[in-house]
DNA sequence: ATAGTACCTTAACCTGACTTTAGGTCAAGA
DNA sequence: TCTTGACCTAAAGTCAGGTTAAGGTACTAT
């Protein structure tokens, strides 16, 4: 059993944003000793869910409904797969999505190290857009592909 | 040269937030006829530039910064480089961040796909941490690696 | 005893990124 | 003429996810 001082130690997250979470339902009967927050391992699982799921993009309602689902037992299983199939298929989505921004964003480094060195970007503006260096070309390509 | 109406239809981008843009400085003297705002293709790359950078991470005042820089010529070259090298990093560490959320997710999946067929979670809980098969204690190690 | 520290509550405040509202201009078509 | 549609502004409202403030309790060490 944890104070909220030593969870808030453990995993970096202040001790105003637990008790937000708190307030908003994320631990449902977490107990109290004469008014003072307990953590146990169930609020620790808790909290590496909410983590998880946050990371993820789910909201925080959202997460409620997560874990007051974990709470109800076996017969929620099918809503709680549902979710994070969902969840899935947005975080690969994303991912891709994040591969294009790191290929512009590379590709833009690449091109301000060049108009650094020229001191200009006559020569650039002249390779754009499919007249570029084959490496860089690639990533540009990449980066400006319309979304399926 | 576009009208906003225009440029909402072709980005998918409601007016409000177009005029909000320029409130906040993202389109340094953009032309008007009679009140009226005229996008050319300058107004676009802008566009483009923010529906990047924003992908990346980045909060309008910063890509506002980034806007102004691009104005003010060769001089700024260092300092957009800069900033995007930041960005690149940032953006490679969520990268990575979000193939281990999505392998937390992938798991779960597996995992709730397994309490389904069991109608409970009393095998799947006595495989945890290390008893699970090959594949998804792959999933679930990564998904626990701790951050480097 | 009293000072310090760690906890508690309620309520207000904050930030970023928009969106909505209320009221106004202006040109084209019925 | 008058209504419709597309534009305009300033100011207020919204939402998520917290944070801060003000005031209170309770144990411990000096």
């Amino acid at each position: 059993m944890y104070t909220i001082g030593q969870i808030s130690e453990m995993f970096g997250i202040p001790i105003s944003t637990l008790r937000y979470y708190d307030r908003e339902g994320l631990f449902p009967d977490m107990q109290r000793t004469s008014g003072i927050r307990r953590f146990t391992e169930k609020e620790i699982d808790i909290l590496r869910m909410i983590e998880c799921l946050k990371m993820s993009g789910l909201e925080l309602k959202e997460i409620r409904q997560f874990i007051k689902w974990c709470q109800e037992g076996s017969q929620t299983y099918e809503k709680r797969y549902e979710l994070l199939q969902k969840r899935k298929t947005a975080v690969e989505a994303e991912l891709e999505q994040m591969k294009k921004v790191l290929d512009m964003i590379c590709f833009k480094c690449w091109y301000y190290e060049q108009a650094m060195k020229a001191g200009n970007e006559e020569r650039l503006s002249q390779m754009l857009p499919d007249r570029l260096p084959e490496e860089i070309q690639a990533m540009y390509d990449h980066a400006h592909e319309k979304p399926q």
